[in-house]
DNA sequence: GTGTACTGTGTAAGCGGTTACAAGGAAAGT
DNA sequence: ACTTTCCTTGTAACCGCTTACACAGTACAC
C-alpha cells in the first residue's frame, strides 16, 4: 500500500551520476556544472524524489525540528480536569511558536509532560536526539538541576519559568509591571482600598509572581489585600467558580475588587457574583489577565492585562534559533511588556460605538501591522 | 557547551561487549544473558546513555512520530486575522491528539500549512520521512488527488474532511444528526418557524455540512430559512459581529432564531444583538456549536451542540496507529456522535442551582469517567 | 566421546543522506 | 607543448542504530 520512496541512489542512477553529485545538486553548496544539475533535477522530478529528512539529520546533525514541552494536567485526575483542554493561553503560545518556527524553516514537535517526574525527564531526554533545541513551558521541570542537565545535551529556552535559571535562556512576561499598573488604576482611578486576588495554580511561576507583585503594589499604594480574599484557583473558570463560591459565605465583607490571575478565572468569578445578585462593576470590580478574545464580548467587557502569548512563543523560537545559529544570545532573560486594557468591568464607562470589540480588534491590528513593517 | 552524547559504541566498549549486544539489551528482542545485560545496563547508567531516536528511526523505519497538519489563517491577511490564534476548536483537537499519541508512545509533530498550495504540499511531503503517519485537519489539501498522492507515501487520516476520500481514513463529527436535533428542538419545543444561520469559513467542509444539514432539517420540519438570514462568518467572534452588524439594517424582519456554526460566532452575534437592544432569548434565540467551556458562563448560558474535539483528535490517532500496526482499519469513515446541550439561550428555562456550570462539569466528568473505565 | 540443537554474542551490511579527500579534465600560464 | 591551477565529479567513510548471518560454546542425547 505504501511503496518505499526513491532515494538519492535511484536519482543518481537515473541521472547517470554519483550520489555525491545528487547531494550537491540538492544542497547547492559546492559547485555543480549547470548541465549536470539539470540532469539531476530532471531525474528527481521524474522519480518524484523527496529527500529523507531523517537520514539528512543523522548525518548532518541538523534536524530542523524544535521541541516544545508543556505540562498536561491529568485529564481525569481532578474534578476540574476536563476543562484543562481549554487552557487557552498555552495554545496561543504554541500557535505563536509554530508559526515562527515555520517561518524559520523548522517544525514543532509537541510533547506534553505529566507530573510523574521521572518518566517525564526520560521522555524529554529521548527527544534530544530528534530536535535541535527545546522550549520548556511553565514548570515542566521541577528544579534547576534538571534544566542544567538537559541544557548540557541540547539548547534550552524556558518560557514563563522561574525567571533566572543559570543554564538556559528564559523568556517571560512582565508580571510586575502588569500588576503594578493594574493596582494603580484600581486605587488611583477608582479609589479602591480593599482588594482581593484569585490566583492560578499554586505551582505556576506566573501565578506566584502575579500574587506577589499585586500584593506588593497594593500595599505600597496604601490599600489592603486580606488573606481571606486571596483565593486559590487553577487557571480555569470552574476553579474561579469554586473559589468564589467558597468565599461568599464567609462573614468578612467582600473587597471592592477582585483581580484574577487570568481571564478564564474572571469569567467563573463573575458568574458566581452575578448569581449571588451582585452587579459588576457596581457592587464588585473584577479584572482578568491575558486578554483572550472572548472576554471582550462579555457585558461588561472585561478589564484585563494584555500579554501576547503569540509573541512569547515567537520570542522563544527566535531565541532558540539564535542559539542554534551560534550567535551567543545577548540577554539570558527576555521580559516581554504587558499593557493594561481598560474596559467596563473595572467601572470605567465606555462609549460602546467607539469601543466595540471589532473596533478594538482593528485598532490592535493596525498597531501590530505597523510595528511589524 | 553541548558535548556530544554517548553512543552505543561507548557503551559497548565500557561494557566489554559488541554494539549488537548493547542494541539487543536495549530492545530485549532476542535473548541476552542476564549477567551480560547487567553489565550493559551498568555501562549505560554510568555514561547516562540515551538512545538516539533518529538513528533508530533511520535503520528501523519506525520513528514514533505522528504528524498533524492544520490550516493556518494568514495572520495579517485579513482584518480579522489577528483573532485566528484563538481558534479554540483546533487547539482542543490538537490536545486530544497529543494526549492519545503520548499514551501510545508517539510524539506529535505540528505543521501548519498556509494556503499557498504548492509550497504547502512540498513541506508536507518532506514530513513523510520524519513521521510514521499524517493527520490532516479540515481542508489542508485541496483536492482528493493530493490526498491520494500523499497516501501513497504514508498513512493518512483526514479530520473533518469532505467525508469520503477514497484513499484515506476520514474521521468527522455527525453534523447531520446535530443540526437535525437542533432544528427539531427549535421548531417542536419553541414553535419557531423562521430561522437564520451564521456559517463559518465558506471553504470549510464542516461549515458547508452544517449549513446544508440545517437547511434541510428546517425545511422538512416546515420552517423557513431565508437567504437573507444565511450569514457568512469565519469561525471567529469578530466574524459573527460583522455578519450580524450587516444583517440588522436590512428591511426584512429578523428571524426568531439564529443558529451559529460555532460558539465563538454566537458570542459575536449575541453581542451585536444585545447592543441593538434585543434580548436573548426573548427577542431572538441564538445557539452555538462545539460547547466550549466559556459559553457555559454567559447569561443566558449558550444552548449548543456538544462535540468533543478531544475525542476527534484521539480517534484520529487511534485510527492512524491501527493502520501502522497493520490491522486494516474496518471503517474507512468514522463518524463521532454529537449531543444537543440545552441551556438558556434557546428559551428553555433552567434551574440555576441544579445546572450551574460546575455542576454540569461534574456530571460530564462522571459520564466520561465511567465510560472510559 | 561424537553428533545435534540450542543459546548467546560478534561481524558486517544496511537505513539515506553528507562530506573529506582524491582524481580526472579543462583552462590558463609560461 | 608542458606545467600549474581550478573546477567538477567520484570514492568512501561516517552519522548511530538494527538485524541477518555466522560462529563459538554449552547442553543434551545417544
Amino acid at each position: 500500500m505504501v511503496d518505499s520512496p526513491p532515494t538519492i541512489y535511484d536519482v543518481a542512477e537515473l541521472a547517470g551520476v554519483s550520489i555525491a553529485t545528487v547531494s550537491r545538486a540538492l544542497n547547492s553548496l559546492s559547485s555543480v556544472r549547470p548541465s549536470t544539475r539539470d540532469k539531476v533535477m530532471a531525474a528527481m522530478d521524474k522519480l518524484e524524489f523527496v529527500p529523507n529528512v531523517v537520514a539528512r539529520g543523522l548525518s548532518s546533525g541538523k534536524h530542523w525540528i524544535l521541541g516544545l514541552v508543556f505540562m498536561r494536567a491529568p485529564v481525569y485526575g481532578s474534578v476540574l480536569g476536563i476543562e484543562q483542554a481549554s487552557l487557552l493561553y498555552t495554545d496561543i503560545v504554541i500557535r505563536g511558536a509554530e508559526t515562527r518556527a515555520a517561518e524559520r524553516g523548522y517544525s514543532l514537535l509537541l510533547s506534553s509532560a505529566d507530573d510523574t517526574h521521572t518518566s517525564g525527564m526520560q521522555s524529554i531526554l529521548s527527544l534530544t536526539g530528534t530536535v535541535d533545541g527545546l522550549i520548556l513551558l511553565d514548570r515542566v521541570l521541577g528544579d534547576d538541576d534538571d534544566v542544567a542537565y538537559l541544557a548540557k545535551r541540547t539548547p534550552v529556552v524556558l518560557l514563563a519559568g522561574k525567571g533566572n535559571s543559570p543554564s538556559a535562556v528564559t523568556i517571560r512576561v512582565d508580571n510586575e509591571q502588569a500588576m503594578r499598573s493594574l493596582a494603580e488604576h484600581l486605587v488611583q482611578v477608582h479609589g479602591i482600598t480593599r482588594v482581593g486576588f484569585v490566583a492560578g495554580s499554586s505551582d505556576s511561576p506566573d501565578s506566584v509572581a502575579r500574587v506577589d507583585a499585586f500584593r506588593q503594589a497594593i500595599t505600597e499604594l496604601g490599600a489592603t489585600l486580606d488573606d481571606v480574599d486571596l483565593l486559590q484557583s487553577d487557571w480555569t473558570s470552574a476553579g474561579g467558580e469554586v473559589a468564589m463560591q467558597a468565599r461568599l459565605p464567609r462573614p468578612e465583607p467582600l473587597p471592592q475588587a477582585f483581580a484574577c490571575a487570568n481571564d478564564q478565572i474572571a469569567v467563573g468569578v463573575i458568574y458566581v457574583l452575578n448569581a449571588a445578585g451582585l452587579k459588576i462593576p457596581d457592587d464588585v470590580v473584577v479584572t482578568g489577565f491575558d486578554d483572550i478574545t472572548l472576554t471582550r464580548y462579555l457585558t461588561p467587557p472585561l478589564t484585563t492585562i494584555r500579554q501576547s502569548g503569540g509573541l512569547l512563543g515567537e520570542a522563544a523560537v527566535d531565541a532558540l534559533v539564535a542559539m542554534l545559529d551560534g550567535s551567543e544570545v545577548a540577554n539570558r532573560t527576555v521580559v516581554l511588556p504587558t499593557e493594561l486594557v481598560v474596559r467596563g468591568s473595572c467601572g470605567c464607562t465606555m462609549d460602546a460605538d467607539v469601543r466595540s470589540p471589532l473596533a478594538e480588534l482593528i485598532t490592535l491590528r493596525s498597531e501590530v501591522g505597523s510595528s511589524s513593517a
